[in-house]
DNA sequence: TTAAATGTATTACAGGTGTAATCCATAAGG
DNA sequence: CCTTATGGATTACACCTGTAATACATTTAA
């Protein structure tokens, strides 16, 4: 899988929720939070296009920049390999650390329930 | 917080796990999962002691390493910076993707109705 | 038509990382 | 005692990353 360092994922994370968009309007998007030079934002979005993780289509000598990969796949893959390496590959513990530190809420105890109806109905249904 | 790569952290765990440990012991036991040089474990060794995660006794001219840090509280930390930087903080759709993987066994899902169970105990006696 | 501005491409450069090799002191063997 | 082996310390080196600056080609404004 391509390898998304963390200044590119901010770039990827502006892509993600509008998409096409020039190199201006990501430095825009991206200046509330990140105090980077526009340069600094061109190197990602350039080094993301070489790596794969971008592609782009030209307005006159402009590029319009779009993502390659979908988040939900990069967030599978990256909490899978993440689960692996800190957690021996278990999820449990991670949400028990979150608990603990009283980092959940009602939305996730909810949809956490959920997802234990869904598995618990289809051990049934094997 | 400490940063620890990710060939360091192969090494942290051989210590989270027997403490302490001479290089060569880290060697042997990194031997049956990593093809690792004795002089890149040894790199890694020092690495890890100039950044304050191990510690070492003297026992004659070797080392006997042992970490500085506890493997659960570096899990913690670095599980809620991973939910924050590619899941929004959010643990919920972390499970979904593994549960959407078929990656939840009956353990997981046990532990996560206790954790639920907890939450919710906690939730009524405020 | 020429200079300035603007977009991308190329180059920079220090610090971290993976992966060792070499150096140096000393303990151990002959 | 002298040589060799062995342990840690130092050095190596290429690639990735954060963070830009500079170069280069055009478009656009004057």
């Amino acid at each position: 899988m391509i390898e998304i360092s963390n200044a590119e994922l901010s770039v990827m994370q502006v892509l993600w929720q509008r998409q096409p968009l020039s190199a201006n309007d990501v430095v825009a998007a991206l200046g509330n939070d990140k105090d980077w030079h526009e340069k600094t934002v061109k190197t990602l979005l350039n080094r993301l296009v070489s790596k794969g993780a971008l592609g782009f289509d030209k307005d006159g000598r402009a590029y319009l920049y779009y993502p390659l990969i979908a988040e939900q796949d990069y967030q599978l893959q990256q909490g899978r390999s993440f689960v692996e390496r800190i957690f021996a590959g278990r999820v449990a513990p991670l949400v028990a650390g979150f608990a603990s530190q009283n980092k959940l809420n009602a939305d996730d105890v909810q949809q956490l329930k959920q997802l234990i109806a869904e598995w618990e109905q289809e051990q049934r249904h094997d």
